[in-house]
DNA sequence: CAGTGGTCTAGACCACGTG
DNA sequence: ACGTGGTCTAGACCACTGA
C-alpha cells in the first residue's frame, strides 16, 4: 500500500514514524476519539503491511506523548488528542508561538561576547574565562511581552549568531540549517518574583510571579551548546507534561535555584 | 537463556528492567561516569546473555531519563547521573520527601464529600452534581510548610479515604495497597501569586510567587481518578524535565518545497 | 574500512482482560 | 477460551561514525 512518492530532499522516513503520524492524525481528526479503542497491533500491522514490532514502535511514541495508553490483555485506548511535539517547542519560542497561531516577535536587548563565569564554564564543560556569547531578548505574543530570554552560547555556536536577524529569526531553526543540532535538553522550572530588571523589560510591577525555565542543551553526542534562563509571565504561559508509569520525564527536585 | 530454576512464586521481572537497573547503578556508582562511552549493544547483549533487542529496550529507558544519548554509528554516551525517579515520586509527596531523607508530614485542612462542579465533572468524566471527595492538606518538609494540596477524588476512590490517617499516610501508597492504580498523569505547571487563603496556610505574604501544578490522573484504562491543584513555595521546589529529539519532532509537513 | 546504532522482520511464548 | 498486549529471540540490511 506504500505510496513511494519521493519529493525533493526528503528520503527515507522510518516506517514507524509514518505510522505514528497517521495514527496521530486519525486521533486529531476524530477517527479515533478519546476513549475509543485502537485496532489491535496485529490488525494495524496487517493493514499497513509492516511487522508488529514496527507497530509497537509507533504506538510507544504516542504513549510517550500521552495520546494513548496500553495495558496487557486489552486493546490500547485513546487518552487525549496529542499536543504538538514537545522538543522543538520547549526549545523554540518561535515554533511554539506559531503553534498557537501567533506571530513570534522579539526585541533584542543585548548580544555580547564575554568571558564565562565559573558556574557557566562548569555547566558548559569549558574552561573558566573561555569566551561565550550572551544574548538577551524579550519575546512578544502579539504586542504583549511575555518572556525574557537570557541565553549563553558556547563560542562555536555564538559565532554564528552575527549573521542572524535576531529581532525576528528563530535562532534554533537558523542554527539547525547551519548544522548545529540541539538534541538533548534538561529544564529546571520554578517560580520566582520579577526583579527590577525583569520588571522593566516586561513592563510589570516588581515582584510579579514569573515562571523560570532554566535550560541546558547539548548536541547529540552530549556536548553542551547553550544555557538559558527564560522567565515567563506566569499568567501567560504554562507547561504541560504527560507521563505514565513507565515513561517519566518529569522530576521534582528540591529548589534553591542554581542547577548544578 | 540457560537453565533457570523457578523458585516458588518467584516474581519475574522483565530482563530489560533488570538490565536498565544495572546500567543505571553503574552510572551512579561511577562505573560509567558522565561523558564516557557505554559498551556496544552487541557487547552488552553477549555479556548479559540477552538479545540485542532487549539491550535496546533497556537503553531506551535510560535515554528517556536523560541519562544516556545514542547516535547512529557511535557508541552511546553517558550524559548525566540519573536521579531516581519513579512515577510514584511524581504523585506522592511522601515518597518524594523520603527520597530526600526528610520525614513527610502533613496537616489536614479539610476532607469533604460534595457535589462536583461542572468543570470538575467534565474533567473527571462524570455527571455534573455527582459526588466527589475534596481534600485539602498542607505538606511540610521538616517543620516548614512547602505546599498546599487540593485534590478532588471520584467517589469510588474518595470512599476509601475515610480509613486513612490523612495526617501521616501517603494516600497514593495506601490506595495502591487497595488496588487503586494510578497509571497516567497530565500536569499543567505555571506561576501565580499566593491568594489570601494560600498565604494563610503557608504562612507567607499574600502575592508571594507560587508554583502551581495542576494534575489529572487516570487508571491504566484511562478512567479519571483525581484532579489536583498543588501550590509550592517557588523557592522550595522546582521541577526538572529531560527531553530529547525524538524523530517525531522533526516531522513537519509543509506543502511547498524546502526553502531556507 | 570496520564497527556501531537504527530499522525491520518473523516467529515464539507468556500474562492478562474480557466474554 | 480466546484474543490481546508484553517480552524476547535471531537474523538481516542500512546509514552513519571514526580511525
Amino acid at each position: 500500500m506504500s505510496s513511494h512518492v519521493r519529493v525533493g530532499a526528503v528520503e527515507h522516513r522510518p516506517l514507524y514514524l509514518g505510522l505514528a503520524a497517521e495514527l496521530r492524525a486519525a486521533i486529531v481528526d476524530g477517527g479515533h476519539p478519546p476513549g475509543s479503542l485502537l485496532p489491535s497491533e496485529a490488525e494495524l500491522a496487517a493493514a499497513h503491511g509492516v511487522s508488529r514490532g514496527t507497530v509497537r514502535h509507533a504506538l510507544s511514541l504516542l504513549a510517550a506523548e500521552g495520546a494513548v495508553a496500553s495495558r496487557q490483555g486489552a486493546r490500547s485506548v485513546v487518552l487525549a488528542r496529542p499536543r504538538t511535539q514537545s522538543f522543538g517547542e520547549l526549545l523554540s519560542f518561535s515554533a511554539w508561538a506559531r503553534s498557537l497561531g501567533e506571530e513570534p516577535r522579539g526585541r533584542m536587548v543585548e548580544l555580547r561576547r564575554r568571558r564565562a563565569t565559573d558556574a557557566e564554564a562548569d555547566r558548559l564543560a569549558i574552561r573558566a574565562g573561555d569566551a561565550v556569547f550572551g544574548l538577551v531578548r524579550v519575546r512578544l505574543l502579539g504586542a504583549v511581552p511575555v518572556m525574557i530570554e537570557r541565553t549563553t552560547f558556547v563560542e562555536s555556536v555564538g559565532e554564528l549568531l552575527g549573521e542572524l536577524r535576531l529581532e525576528v529569526d528563530s535562532i534554533y531553526e537558523r542554527l539547525a540549517e547551519r548544522g548545529v543540532v540541539f538534541a538533548h535538553a534538561r529544564h529546571v522550572i520554578e517560580a520566582l518574583p520579577a526583579d527590577a530588571r525583569d520588571a522593566a523589560l516586561l513592563d510589570i510591577p516588581e515582584g510579579t510571579p514569573l515562571l523560570r525555565q532554566q535550560r541546558r542543551t547539548t548536541s547529540p553526542d552530549g556536548t553542551p551548546l547553550e544555557l538559558s534562563d527564560d522567565r515567563y509571565l506566569g499568567t501567560a504561559v504554562s507547561f504541560v507534561i504527560s507521563n505514565s508509569v513507565v515513561q517519566t520525564s518529569l522530576e521534582r527536585v528540591r529548589g534553591a535555584g542554581e542547577e548544578g
